[in-house]
DNA sequence: ACATACACGTGAGGC
DNA sequence: TGCCTCACGTGTATG
């Protein structure tokens, strides 16, 4: 309100100079009598823009603002911390949440390695262990099964998970002495 | 620096009332002759207050976009994004991040459920998939691997992983007919 | 020419 | 009182 008054009075102090009375109320036209129309229509032409630019700041303002307002409510924090240390704690909590996810996703979801061991060997059984990552896809466990099958081996154990699309298998597979001689195509 | 100069004359203009010359250089102590000390000293504190808060703001200004900047550089994002599109991704990242971790560790750390199943029976033997989480401690696999012994159990797999001060262990365990007759008090 | 984004200095208000 | 944070309007540069 009384910033907005001020406002019109720096506005024409900075458009046409200073030295008027201090009740100042556009009547600065006196000044310039030979070009008042171009002046008068370049005056309103500029107090336009400037309130278009005034409105446009305080629609960024609002948008900056709101963003943080949701970042307030994301994070553990009430709605009375700083701007800069909202900041801070957001800059701290991505960094966290960026390591964590790394971290269970290495734990989860190791790339390509497939690995393959042998756990146990007794009785004529030799027991593996497999795990194998790799895209998912619709008849993946299908075709597992019938090779398992196909190679006369048994599924003891089976661990499959799904993550963005790939998939983490661990097997344990038994197969009898008699067959452990096709075993090496598989790998 | 030019902006510089008309802040020195946009404060004067402020804190006097206007109706100086353009080259108003501090002269204005003439229109108020009776309270020359007062004034000037006040005026003095004026400006001195005012370059404090100038530069307290700057600061402030600084501690803020440097955060910001952080985010940029912790963010897939160039150096020319948007203050509000950057704190937009902001948002929508730490939204992901967090729905992430929660799905992963909902994956990896079922809160306190034991599972228990017979996997295999065969040929006299009893192959178990134990899958148990707790606190960790560190002589929990001491503890687990005698317990085992003492039932003369063999581990034919172990998984074990720890996250947040939790494990969770999968294990594939056999036993052989003539003890499991002593399983029922493991669980 | 026009829209947009940023930095700046300043007034207001809370402690 | 002084310090600190915020919102505001403005100047300036970039597209």
């Amino acid at each position: 309100m009384q910033q907005e008054i001020s406002d019109q009075i720096f506005s024409s102090f900075l458009t046409r100079g200073f030295c008027s009375s201090s009740t100042t109320t556009t009547t600065t036209s006196s000044f310039y009598p030979s070009i008042i129309e171009e002046d008068t229509i370049s005056q309103d032409k500029a107090l336009a823009a400037l309130r278009n630019h005034k409105e446009a700041e305080r629609k960024r303002r609002a948008r900056i603002n709101s963003h943080l307002s949701m970042l307030r409510n994301l994070l553990p924090c009430n709605s009375k911390t700083d701007k800069a240390t909202l900041l801070a704690k957001v800059v701290q909590r991505v960094k966290e949440l960026k390591q964590q996810t790394l971290e269970l996703s290495n734990e989860s979801l190791p790339s390509e390695t497939d690995e393959f061991s042998v756990l146990n060997f007794d009785n004529g059984r030799t027991i593996f262990k497999v795990l194998f990552c790799c895209e998912d896809r619709p008849d993946l466990m299908q075709d597992l099964v019938e090779t398992l099958k196909s190679l006369k081996m048994k599924t003891l154990y089976a661990d499959m998970s799904t993550i963005g699309g790939r998939t983490r298998n661990v097997l344990i597979v038994a197969a009898d002495k008699e067959h452990h001689g096709d075993d090496s195509h598989l790998l």
